[in-house]
Parts: structure tokens; C-alpha cells; sequence
DNA sequence: CGTTGCCGTCGAAGCGATTCGATGCTCGGG
DNA sequence: CCCGAGCATCGAATCGCTTCGACGGCAACG
């Protein structure tokens, strides 16, 4: 069980410096004795020592992924943004390491410890204060998000803005003109969680350049809040048409409660969703939804990581762009 | 950055095995040098590197995790394992690298590579192909269920067994003569996953001894499956009166369905959920529930793999009692 | 036929900790 | 006054791997 790199060199007669190179392929090694070393490795059952390994190359071959695991929001969401990382990581054969949000000197330790090669950060905010702690580690960082001022870090999300508009266009172009954005909890606004700023800015600037009229309200992600906030927006824009939601658990108390105040869906009012889209169409009525990629965000956030560790590339942003897919909850305004 | 133990050493005007007992407590060090040392520490912030720890002292500090990342079933459930067993490992001074279920190639590598200390595995199936492999490891290994052979190792769940029983018991003191079970999807009773395996037992076995009368049906984690699974059970037991419901996704289309059927929750059916309390709660109707304490489950195994670890003590199997609270959705079967 | 150069392999020096014996003190007891 | 017992500290070996320079042999070249 414990066999050694030396164990390996001895049976296939070699150096341990030649077995090495068999499995790093930083030099060449002929045939013959590749295939002895191979055999050796296989019939000993040979796993290098990570560790040793590590000091050695100080390279760990795993990556630090701090996911907020509160159970508060878009729990599915954040499931599949880890399994995007993960399966990504092994991609580039990478381990990874759960750090969870709320502690923050996690990141430090498993950084200045060597213990990663590289961390991604989920659930940035506005001012995050771990952005100014990451910029000083030796490893890179990439944040799922961006701050105000990501200081050189790299940073990849969905371009929420540009989903807030597109969800208002496609209701302006079905001739709504009184919509709603139905959002994050206020604790995650307040936090100025990256996502959520954002999605606000692009709603309200698109109903703005299209001249229509909205309003926006916060949603707790449960039932009592969805009611709360879907009644809330009934009192302030009450004939609104259009119904922007941007929150997974409130999604199908927001649908109920709209056809419980009497407003049938989409004949009355019309609901864009913003969220995967196996949660879109596991509704009653299958929703129109903006796509929220979070497996491809995980494995760009990765690729994006690796390519800063493997050679060291600058930094850089990437948004990626929405698409809407239409399914039956919205409709057209007639006269 | 990259200070060494022989920097610290240096700077305390000690030799680096002083500062590794200052570190390590192993050895008695006296006050001034203890002090001498902690300072130089602090200022040149200094940190052990993990990989040359790990080799020196073949332990990592660091417990696998296998998970099961994927979006069918209780992701909340799963999210509270997971935090669980984070937040455990941490009070333990360990980190936690997270592997998905899908590759099962993952244990072996990181034990026999000497990744990890210990691995805690969730979703166990009754024969699963996992614990033969784990049985040859060097690493104790903690169960999140119960195969059919642990094969001496530990193994930690809620006793879904009992839990079933308990939620027909809490049934048929109603007066409840006709129930039902609706359990998890189709697929993961075919895996023979343990929780599943044993609920269905719990819940036959309760209902033979209670001389009642009882269906048991899977259930897709979806409305449709919801829907579904519903209308087989109104059609084979026609006047079912007690409907126990083990399946997160499920249960809001549950009891929406049963209403849409004629059926009143609770005055014509009572309905048992088998869930986290914050499920059973965010409905709108508050639901009589078997508590699944994911989260402490999570860091039994965690303490249960430490104790191991520390001192190799015996495996054992630990079972927690189930409890239920009653809420809205459970009442008295009349006349 | 003697060099030059390349290819494949080896040896040894680290990487940064832990840990076990050894050692120099001081202190108390005979 | 000397010796043994502890206590605090040190030195050196060790963990298992990577990597760099060196080296022997063979082919091609002049």
C-alpha cells in the first residue's frame, strides 16, 4: 500500500528520477523503458504522495471553491455552479476544496498554506471584502460575480444587466407597458450581492429607455414572502401586466398568488422568470425564462483559473450574454 | 510570503524543531521562548506549508467528501449534509475536498494518493459498489447510510426505518385505517439507496403490525411525477385517508394535487411529510413532519471519521431516533 | 576516423515540515 | 560536594517527490 516512487524505480530497474519523468512527460523516455516503468506502476499499484508531491512542485492539483452554503436562497442554483466547478476541475485534474462563505479566513489558510493552486469565489458583492484579501495571494483568483472594483482579479458571470433588459424587452415588444421586477431577498440586496444590483440596474434602465412604467420590489425566498411581494406590487402598479421574477424558491408561490388575486397567467399577466431552465418548465406552467448558466459559469470560472495557473495570463471579465427562451407564460397585450 | 518554519526559527533565535513544538504543543517549550516564537510568527505571518505537513507527519488535515451533486432529488436536504459536515470538520481543524458520486475512481485516488485523513460517503445503496473499495483503504471511512453489509464500517443516518413506522403510528392513533406512502423516485429505489429501502420497510412493516390497509408509491422529483403518483394512489386505495409523503420536490404538488382532486388536507386526507422542518414549514400549509436532520447527521460523521482518525477506535453504526411534529396538515379521522 | 551533438538516463540537491534521540542546564537529595 | 533527574532546547534524519546538471553512447558530419 505504501509503495514509494523508489519502490517503482526498483522493480522496473530505473532511476526514480526516470520514473518521474515516465508520469510528468517532461523528458522523454524510450519505449521500452516507459513501458517497464508503466508496468511497475500498474502491478505495484502506485499512487504518487500528494503531499510530497506538492513540495516538491508546489503545485497542489486542487483549487479552494468558496460556495455560500446558507440554505436561504437558489439552493439548486448554487448546486449547479459547484457541480460546473467540479466536474470542470477534473477536467484539469484538480481536486476541490469547499470553503464555505461565512468564513472568510478560509481562504487566507488554505491559501498561504499551499494547500490550492487556485480559489473560485461564488456570491461576490459590491465592496466584497474578500477581494482586497485575494488580491494579495500568490495563487489566482477568480470571482462567480463582479465588484465594483474587481482590482485585477478575473471575473466571470452571467451579464445580469444585459438579462433585466432583455426580460423587459421581450414584454415591451409583446406591448406591456407596466412591469414589475420581483427580486432578490432584501438581505441580498442589501449585501449589494453582485447579481442582484445588477439585474435591478438592467431592468430599470431598459424600462426607462423604453418609457414604460415600473416598480420593483424585494422578494423573501418563501411562501409568505412571494404572497408579501406579489401583493405588494398589486397595490403599487395594479394594473401591471408584466411580472419580472428573479428568484427561484418565490417562483411558484408568485404564479399562485397571481391567479389567487384573480390575475390568470399570461392572459392577465405575463411572468419572464430568471433561473435554470429545469426549474422554468418543472412549474405548472411552463415558464418564459433568461437562462441562468450556472454549470458553464462554474467550468468557465475554472478554465478561466486554470489558464492564470498553468501560464499567467491577465485577468479579464467575461459576461456571458442571456438568452431568453419563450414558453407559456407570456403573452401579447391586446388593444 | 513564502516564509519557512527556518525563517521563523531564525528570526526567534530558535532552532525550527522549537518553533514546530510551539506549533504542535507535542513537547513542553517555555514561556519566553513560546512567546518569542508566536511573535516572530505573527509578524513574519507565517504558515505551515500543507504539502510538507503532510509528508513529515502523513496527516493532512483534510476529509473527503462524496457527494451526490446531482439536481434530482432534495438538493436542500443534500445542502444541509454538506454544511454539516463542513462546518464539523472545521471545529476538527480539517478541510473538507468534495467529490461527486458519478466518480467513484475519486476515493481511491485521493486516499491511496494521501489526499485526505478520512472520507465521509453519502447515498448509500444497499449493496454498494463503493464500500468493498473503502473496506482496502488506509483511511477510516464514515457512511451516510446503511448498506446491507457495512463490512466494518461506520455508518450514521436517521432511522428511516423507525421513521416510517413513526408516521404511520402518528396515522393510525387517528384513526386512520387506509395510507399511503409516496417515496422517492423510481430510479433511486431500483439503486436500492439506503434511506428509500428503509422507509418502504419502516412503513410496510408498521402497517401490517397496525392491521392497516396501505399502498406505497414512487414518486418523480416533478410536478408531473407529483401529479402522477397522486392519481395511482386515489385510483388503487380510493378512500385513503393518510398519505405519508417522502420527497422534497414532490410534496408542494402533492398536496396542491390532492386539492385539485376534491381531497381537503387535512379534513379528507392527513399528509406526513418526511423532511427538513424549513420544508415542512414553507408551505401554505404548515405540514406534520418527520424531521430529517441533515445537518447533524453531517457532523456525526464527521466526529464519528475523526474519532478514527485520532484513535483508531472500532467502527459502530448509529442510528438517530426520529421525531415528528405535528402541525396543520395531520387530523382525526371521524366516525 | 575523430568530433560534435543529441537522446535517454542517472545522481543528488532541494522542497518544508515532524520527530526522535541527545545534550546542557538547574535543582534537590544524599 | 557530587550525582541523578527533569526540563527545555537542539541537531539530524526522514517523509516522497521534482528537477537540474551531468554523463555515456550512438549517429551524423566533416
Amino acid at each position: 500500500m505504501a509503495t514509494t516512487i523508489d519502490d517503482v524505480a526498483r522493480a522496473a530497474g530505473v532511476s526514480t528520477s526516470t520514473v518521474s519523468y515516465v508520469l510528468s512527460g517532461k523528458r522523454p523516455i524510450s519505449a521500452p523503458t516507459r513501458q517497464r516503468v508503466e508496468r511497475a506502476i500498474r502491478e505495484l499499484g502506485y499512487r504518487p504522495h500528494a503531499g510530497a508531491r506538492a513540495l516538491a512542485s508546489s503545485r497542489t492539483n486542487v483549487l479552494a471553491l468558496m460556495a455560500p452554503l446558507r440554505v436561504d436562497v437558489n439552493v439548486s442554483v448554487i448546486m449547479q455552479f459547484v457541480t460546473g466547478v467540479v466536474t470542470a476541475a477534473r477536467a484539469y485534474d484538480h481536486d476541490v476544496l469547499l470553503l464555505t462563505a461565512d468564513e472568510v479566513a478560509g481562504m487566507e489558510r488554505v491559501a498561504s498554506g499551499s494547500m490550492v493552486d487556485a480559489l473560485v469565489m461564488m456570491d461576490i458583492e459590491a465592496d466584497d471584502p474578500r477581494v482586497p484579501v485575494l488580491v494579495g495571494l500568490r495563487q489566482p483568483a477568480v470571482l462567480i460575480g463582479l465588484p465594483r472594483d474587481p482590482e485585477g482579479l478575473s471575473c466571470v458571470d452571467l451579464d445580469f444587466e444585459a438579462a433585466g433588459r432583455l426580460a423587459v424587452r421581450h414584454l415591451a415588444r409583446r406591448g406591456h407597458r407596466r412591469v414589475a421586477l420581483l427580486g432578490s431577498p432584501r438581505a441580498v440586496l442589501e449585501r449589494h450581492t453582485s447579481y442582484a444590483d445588477r439585474m435591478l440596474r438592467g431592468f430599470t434602465q431598459e424600462v426607462a429607455d423604453a418609457g414604460l412604467e415600473g416598480v420593483t420590489e424585494p422578494c423573501e425566498s418563501s411562501m409568505a414572502g412571494a404572497v408579501e411581494a406579489v401583493d405588494r406590487v398589486l397595490e403599487r402598479l395594479p394594473d401591471v401586466t408584466g411580472l419580472v421574477v428573479h428568484n427561484e424558491v418565490a417562483l411558484p408561490w408568485v404564479v399562485a398568488t397571481l391567479r389567487e388575486r384573480g390575475r390568470h397567467v399570461p392572459d392577465d399577466v405575463s411572468v419572464v422568470a430568471v433561473c435554470p431552465p429545469d426549474v422554468a418548465t418543472n412549474q405548472p406552467l411552463p415558464l418564459t425564462s433568461v437562462d441562468i448558466p450556472a454549470h458553464t459559469i462554474g467550468k468557465v470560472a475554472v478554465e478561466m483559473a486554470m489558464a492564470r495557473v498553468e501560464a499567467d495570463e491577465p485577468a479579464e471579465t467575461r459576461l456571458l450574454a442571456p438568452v431568453l427562451v419563450e414558453r407559456a407564460s407570456t403573452g401579447t397585450v391586446v388593444g
